[in-house]
DNA sequence: TGTCTAATTAACCGATGCGTAAAATATCCA
DNA sequence: TGGATATTTTACGCATCGGTTAATTAGACA
């Protein structure tokens, strides 16, 4: 019970099936049915599929008569990358280069006289 | 069986400890009994979670006498970024600003003389 | 009302995840 | 060799996941 935040989101991330589904949406809205349509997966199983989506915010719905349809949100994979952004300096090159240049200067104002 | 790489990824990102375990690597290689330290998990929990980063291509791992350090290994969350840069311009407001300039250039060099 | 379509919920099943305690392995060192 | 420490493997329990089929709900419409 209570899963946090970011644990929800990578957790619904970790499906194929949900991915698929996200990288559908960013094509614009869709029906239960549509997005199922691509799976050879029951309508039961997209269903809850769409569920823990929303459950993680990474889709919100609305109602127009008996369809349902699903919007990409993409806010929780803003606050995914945030994360990830703490670790960007272990593998970008140009994080790397600002790493050291802060490094540097951090050095270079905490000791301003140093010699050697 | 014979899960994706990026399914890998996200499902060891979906558990905090296992996150905590990332953050604290980010600041140094670490043994398992230091790794273990702050949780108040037993020892075999937190070997698995290792294994499962491993898995995952999160940290790697070397042998020391009868101790095992691991290391931070951002390669796999590079790869989920890439795979999230797919959904930038749906929440980055300066990439929505590019993809407007994009579609606009695009629209002109398809149809030059285009009136109104 | 009854019926059609769309979608969800319920009940179930097998696999996996995360924890435990206990046993096994690996390496150092006396 | 035998003991001490570090770590992993095994065996187990329980909860969750992802799928199924069958039943139910929601809304349109004749």
């Amino acid at each position: 019970m209570s899963t946090d935040r970011l644990s929800l989101i990578f957790s619904a991330l970790a499906d194929p099936t949900r991915r698929a589904i996200l990288a559908r949406l960013s094509e614009g809205e869709a029906t239960v049915n549509e997005l199922a349509e691509p799976f050879d997966i029951s309508l039961p199983a997209v269903s809850r599929h769409l569920k823990v989506l929303e459950n993680a915010g990474l889709i919100s719905r609305s109602r127009n008569a008996q369809w349902r349809s699903s919007k990409l949100e993409a806010e929780p994979l803003r606050e995914a990358t945030e994360w990830m952004d703490r670790y960007r300096r272990f593998w970008d090159a140009s994080f790397v280069r600002l790493d050291a240049h802060l490094r540097k200067i951090q050095h270079d104002s905490q000791d301003p006289g140093v010699k050697q």
